[in-house]
DNA sequence: ATAATCTATCGTATATTTACGATGAACGAT
DNA sequence: ATCGTTCATCGTAAATATACGATAGATTAT
């Protein structure tokens, strides 16, 4: 089975890996930047500024949205893309709780 | 195609997809805290902690050396797993580089 | 030498991911 | 009303991920 045993997990650390599993592509990498450098931004925008197809694009837009990293709001024909900020900041929070129970030796 | 088209996309972005890739399953978020938990921890240790197999773990374990975020050193017939502190920093040090343009608002 | 222990790897089955083109739904413009 | 634009979804193909048991290799203990 390719299904992630997540019973014998901890919803945070679930949670912690959802968000990872959404991080997981350059493509979401580069959008997430797209989105912060830009504050907001159209998908036709992030179709020309990715070497991906219009589809592709949507369906990682889809995996973004999913784990609530941002949102979309139909401006028209058009959907204006941006991040939400709390759920960023939350997921800043957890992956800092990991990795500074290391660096902090 | 499941191959992500890397051609693309920056290095920088790869890497840091990458590396989220590895910390895309509960059981490698839990092996990691485990290792910083205990800082050193043997293999066998880490299959009595989690809900897998013993195969199945060592997947896990293979795919987080794959990253450098850990290394196992061979203890005779055990294998002494570690957190590699320069990696992880780098890792947490990426991570605050794209969350920080958004929480700098 | 033999047995027991520990871990990585192999083989395998199934689910998920990634990618694309094609289609459909919603909206604005003519 | 019709057309063009924008975007999500469907269908599909191929690669990858996840899980397990079985096996192999290395080491320690007897």
């Amino acid at each position: 089975m390719a299904v992630s045993k997540k019973e014998g997990f901890k919803t945070e650390d679930v949670w912690l890996a959802d968000i990872a599993k959404s991080l997981s592509h350059p493509a979401r990498i580069r959008i997430l930047k797209i989105l912060t450098e830009m504050n907001v931004c159209m998908c036709g925008d992030l179709v020309d500024l990715l070497p991906l197809s219009q589809s592709t694009v949507s369906q990682h837009l889809k995996e973004l949205k999913r784990v609530g990293l941002i949102q979309g709001d139909i401006e028209g024909p058009k959907v204006c893309y941006c991040i939400n900020i709390k759920a960023l900041q939350k997921a800043k929070k957890e992956l800092d709780k990991l990795f500074n129970q290391v660096c902090a030796c």
